[in-house]
DNA sequence: CGCAATAAACGATGGAAATCGAACATGTGC
DNA sequence: GCACATGTTCGATTTCCATCGTTTATTGCG
């Protein structure tokens, strides 16, 4: 492993992902959050990741992440560290994921009916 | 005809919209589809979208693209136009309409799957 | 006042996806 | 080699949701 270059999972050429199946994968809280985590560490593996749900539940995520063109993931010993391919993806999606990753979370108010205008 | 201003649909206050909620909303591909034609169209109703389900499930999308803030329903006579709250998401998620709306289509790319042998 | 048109509300159903536990594979270190 | 840690894969389960047909409500029109 010393004198020799990491190896990494295949991960689709994202000239052929569509925008559609990038919004399925970041359609799920559990996947938002990985990414979030993701972007925030650099680089995260199964077991570093803190999300609530089992390894196993985590591994399938990565695996959706990844075959949507989000992630790439290297492996290193025994361990697969993941990270965003956040380039890329500005280029094939620009402002997609800044946008999404830059969002703030929505404002807590008690009392939030906004209604332009009466209904009956 | 009359002298009255339109009505409209209750609709979410976009600063407590999670951005979770409209990716959620977005990632169904009959409702993405829908976003794309309101936003060439500029107004659209229930009947006038095409999409390749029943009416019923229309309205359904229709409102899950209002409950999650993408959408803005106004009631004019029987008919109920529909229209992108393209401004007010630009303002609370700035770049993520416009780059899903201006994302090109995955390339379509002649891939040979047998193996490279002599062109017969 | 009926009648057609538009669309929402309702209930049911089929399929897809998230989740989990267990089994399996692989690499690490003693 | 053996025990342990890390992750994937498989099967099963469960939950969610897109879709549909029907019904209900409202509007517009004769």
């Amino acid at each position: 492993m010393l004198d020799q270059a990491d190896t990494w999972l295949p991960q689709p050429d994202l000239d052929q992902v569509d925008v559609g199946t990038v919004l399925q994968a970041l359609s799920d809280p559990v996947r938002l959050r990985i990414v979030r985590l993701l972007d925030a560490a650099g680089e995260g593996s199964c077991s570093t990741l803190d999300v609530p749900v089992k390894h196993s539940t985590v591994s399938h995520h990565l695996r959706t992440l990844r075959e949507s063109g989000l992630l790439a993931t290297r492996l290193v010993g025994n361990t697969r560290l993941s990270r965003l391919r956040k380039d890329e993806m500005e280029r094939r999606f620009p402002g997609l994921l800044t946008s999404i990753l830059t969002a703030t979370p929505p404002v807590e108010v008690l009392v939030t009916t906004e209604t332009p205008g009466p209904i009956s």
